[in-house]
DNA sequence: ACAAATTAGTTGCGTACGCAACCGTTATAT
DNA sequence: ATATAACGGTTGCGTACGCAACTAATTTGT
């Protein structure tokens, strides 16, 4: 009954200190941290819609579409209309992006090595899991955002 | 090193579901998610300062000013000058806030056991403590916001 | 085949929140 | 004792982001 409390305002603390974290080492590089997370993502498979990184992120479509926009005017990604589907975009990453890409993963290894600086292997393998299963819970709880009836669990 | 991508993926999507939830049960309060984390503090301890509140949830002192602000036009706090430091208030709770303290109270604890659905008690202390460690590391680090050089371990 | 529903994306609006600049009060220093 | 620094708080600005309403393209139902 008082536990919760340390859920809550160290999550916070966390995600807003980190979210800080990343700001700044992005700021030389004319992005911020809504921006970086797309990177990753595009890496993996380039040429992704708005869609998809939408429902990987679980972030709202409008957000991921200012984020592309941003990133196109920076010149880190491009867009095309799939011919196969001419309302969606595909999202490559330029030249300039894939560089970007190395460079922002190296930050998130940094973030994590501090985060992370007292956590035996073992530890931190465990906070992993629980952590995964504890964004999997809130999803499938009938609480979720986007998604309001759709999630795996409700809908009858 | 395909492992941090869990913690900044996982951390964010809780944050921000999380943050949902109460304000959606916040909703029919008047207030948002932005408010709810000081009913706590001063249901513990009545008449603390802004700088207080913002020093303990490590939060911009103008995010805590805001806060109140709302607090304060719903009825839930008043503010006196502090008698003995006239920059300073104290933030009391009204009784109407008192009975909001424990509503909010419920919400959190609900929002912990949709989190935690799946934990077992130990998994859950284990949680907790991980937790609190990596809230503590990225505050120690010097990448730490708010309080640039006063962080307990760059100071020379 | 064509109206109705769904989908990808955008825009406007509101909230949360950090930072910098500022004001009035208190502390410090010479 | 008075100038200067530090402190508590506020305001303006910028960013992130969810929601609702909208447009254009595509799918579905009859």
């Amino acid at each position: 009954m008082e536990n919760y409390k340390f859920i809550g305002k160290s999550m916070s603390i966390i995600h807003r200190h980190s979210r800080a974290f990343v700001s700044n080492r992005l700021k030389e590089y004319n992005i911020g941290c809504g921006q970086f997370p797309y990177f990753r993502m595009l890496l993996q498979r380039n040429g992704q819609s708005q869609e998809e990184l939408s429902r990987y992120f679980h972030v709202d479509k409008a957000t991921v579409g200012r984020a592309v926009r941003k990133l196109m005017e920076e010149g880190y990604v491009e867009r095309r209309r799939n011919p196969k589907d001419r309302r969606a975009y595909q999202v490559f990453l330029t030249k300039k992006g894939e560089h970007m890409g190395i460079v922002v993963m190296k930050i998130l290894q940094e973030l994590t090595e501090v985060l992370t600086a007292d956590f035996t292997s073992d530890e931190f393998k465990l906070f992993l899991d629980l952590l995964d299963r504890m964004h999997r819970n809130i999803l499938d709880s009938k609480y979720a955002i986007l998604d309001d009836e759709s999630g795996g669990c409700v809908h009858a």
